[in-house]
RNA sequence: UGGCCUAUAGUAUAAUGGUAGUACGACAGAUUUUGGUUCUGUUUGUCUAGGUUCGAAUCCUGGUAGGCCAACCA
């Protein structure tokens, strides 16, 4: 191994060296982590970032990664969401060693109660949910005993079995640990383990109408699960007190929670209830709608899993408040993309041109380069004719300095093709400019050029006569502020009223036509683009995925 | 009248008491049959005040700023 390699290994982050300390101490012979998503939702770009790291992890490192659903919520959990992250975890390129739900613990987490009960550390309260609220304190002042605190194990045995057993309504009672009302840690001052929900489970079904709350089961659930290394998120720091706790108490196996910040990104939300908002309000057509920052949305955008695990490897991982700037994510896909997407040409808003000097009916196949990166360089054929489009935005009557594409007796090569000259702008009754008439230079031809002559701009361009018609979809950022969460009233006033550009028809090279589902393509000059699930035979659709770096637009700014 | 977490270029992240580095962005240039790619260069940073130390981004104390904690949500 190189030296250089050696030196890039050193750097890890705060996680790694967390792990390599306790490998290299024999604290544990290999890892485990685990991805613990609630079904409640579609995993988002800030989930991806959790899946590499716990995935990642053990990768690296001797172990597994489960994949766990903390499915304690029946009321918001659903089977299309369990499926659909499965399908996100795969797609990013990842396999779970086991695949479990919290679900699975139900009969293990009641009789971890029972235990707690027996131990005198818990009771059934059967204070109102306003009452423990108020008995709750605030961040500044300690709470106070519920009343019901002191009740006799057995009695306490005998109300939790008959709240399993249904005897009483939704809300009448809860379990509660006993701990300490005076905690500074709020999560401490007697936490309620079990809630009553006569609602039916995505997967118990009806067998359960008390469900542990979270907080009773995510820790419980690692501990079962052997997990070494529970990664969660900042919020959960002071839940980490009452994790430690119910596993002293329980004595059971002792996992140990790290938590990193979440991994924001500009101009857009990552909150499963504001993208929830967003479908159910019709912002966007869906959970996969293209500019969503879900792992769906992703994907139909175009973005490649190696190019959003790219992305969470550079982020890194750390425990400070941070947003991201999206340009980073971009640079990530363009520069997969780049590697793998064929070049088509395709013009979006045409201007016709005659080369007045090529016969008439006459046409030809050019050879132009698939991908120009790829090793070796597959090559595929462009019909090219006397009528050709290119786009309207790479002529201008009068040129300003630096303007490399053409103007009236300016040459150009047309990519693949020929050197061409406009001679002539054809105008209507309005002065609008309907063609130019151009010459092309026989001797120019591309990969036999003996014509000397040097131009410095080349365009793209398609054979009208052979040209196909698709729709393409140009999405821009979801939202006009880098941070709609953090602005003046609600998010939703800061939503891009321009994310979506339609273009119905577009004019492209005949082998766009054999495109299948999912295919990438840079669209020469244009970005690159995928095909959309909306596409049938007879019209092609295409995402844009993201555009191309264009210093042009950038000059253009400048002036 | 609280507790906890955090603070390094515009952004993200290294440096683990010993030269503040990397990536993205921005800017400038070279190359280019994509104004793409590639290559080169430039710019910008340790929140603050003390303390410990030969030496502090790093350790300690105070301050400041931001975040989290008062769902029968996760």
């Amino acid at each position: 191994m190189s030296e250089h390699k050696q030196e890039e290994e050193k750097s890890l982050n705060f996680i790694e060296e967390i792990i390599e300390a306790d490998l290299a101490a024999g604290k544990y012979q290999q890892i485990v982590t685990r991805f613990p998503p609630e079904p409640n939702g579609y995993l988002h770009i800030g989930h991806a970032s959790s899946i590499v790291l716990n995935f990642g992890l053990t990768q690296k490192y001797p172990g597994y990664t489960n994949l766990r659903f903390d499915d304690t919520n029946p009321v918001t959990e659903e089977t299309e969401y369990v499926d659909s992250i499965k399908d996100d975890i795969r797609w990013l390129g990842f396999t779970w060693k086991n695949e479990l739900f919290a679900s699975d613990y139900f009969g293990k987490l009641y009789e971890f109660a029972i235990i707690l009960i027996k131990k005198g550390l818990a009771y059934v309260d059967d204070s109102t949910s306003e009452e423990i609220a108020a008995m709750k304190g605030t961040p500044t002042h300690p709470g106070s005993n519920s009343p019901f605190r002191d009740r006799s194990a057995e009695e306490n045995l005998d109300l939790f079995r008959r709240m399993k057993e249904g005897e009483f309504p939704d809300g009448s009672r809860t379990l509660r640990a006993k701990v300490d009302m005076a905690s500074p840690n709020m999560i401490m001052r007697d936490p309620i383990l079990y809630r009553i929900k006569h609602a039916h489970h995505h997967r118990t079904g009806n067998e359960w109408c008390i469900y542990p709350m979270y907080d009773f089961a995510h820790g419980q659930s690692d501990s079962i699960e052997n997990i070494t290394h529970s990664l969660c998120t900042m919020e959960f720091v002071p839940h980490r007190e009452l994790y430690d706790w119910l596993i002293k108490q329980l004595e059971i196996f002792p996992s140990h929670q790290y938590e990193f910040a979440r991994r924001n990104l500009n101009y857009t939300v990552t909150s499963k209830r504001k993208l929830l908002q967003l479908v159910n309000e019709q912002h966007v057509v869906g959970w996969d709608d293209p500019r969503m920052p879900t792992i769906s949305g992703l994907r139909r955008r175009g973005y490649t899993p190696a190019s959003i695990r790219d992305f969470c490897e550079r982020i890194g991982i750390a425990k400070r408040e941070n947003l991201i700037d999206v340009s980073l994510l971009e640079f990530c896909v363009r520069e997969d993309l780049n590697k793998v997407a064929s070049r088509r040409m395709v013009v979006f808003d045409p201007l016709k041109i005659v080369l007045t000097n090529y016969p008439e009916g006459q046409e030809e196949m050019l050879k132009s380069e698939d991908n120009p990166e790829a090793d070796p360089v597959q090559y595929r054929e462009v019909p090219f004719s006397r009528e050709l489009y290119i786009e309207a935005d790479d002529f201008m009557e009068n040129p300003p300095k630096k303007f490399f594409r053409l103007a009236p007796g300016q040459m150009v090569r047309l990519k693949s093709a020929y050197i061409i000259r406009c001679d002539e702008v054809v105008k209507d009754a309005d002065g609008k400019i309907t063609a130019l008439h151009c010459t092309y230079i026989p001797e120019s031809k591309s990969g036999s050029d003996t014509s000397g002559i040097n131009v410095k701009g080349t365009l793209h361009w398609v054979s009208i006569k052979h040209a196909v018609s698709a729709e393409v979809r140009l999405y821009d950022r979801l939202f006009r502020v880098e941070d709609p969460s953090n602005e003046e009233g609600d998010f939703k006033d800061y939503i891009n009223p321009d994310s979506l550009h339609v273009i119905s028809r577009v004019y492209a090279e005949p082998a766009l036509l054999q495109s299948g589902s999912g295919d990438r393509y840079q669209f020469l000059r244009k970005g690159y683009f995928c095909l959309d699930k909306d596409s049938s035979a007879n019209n092609l659709v295409f995402n844009r995925t993201v555009t191309l770096k264009d210093a042009w637009a950038k000059e253009q700014k400048k002036n």
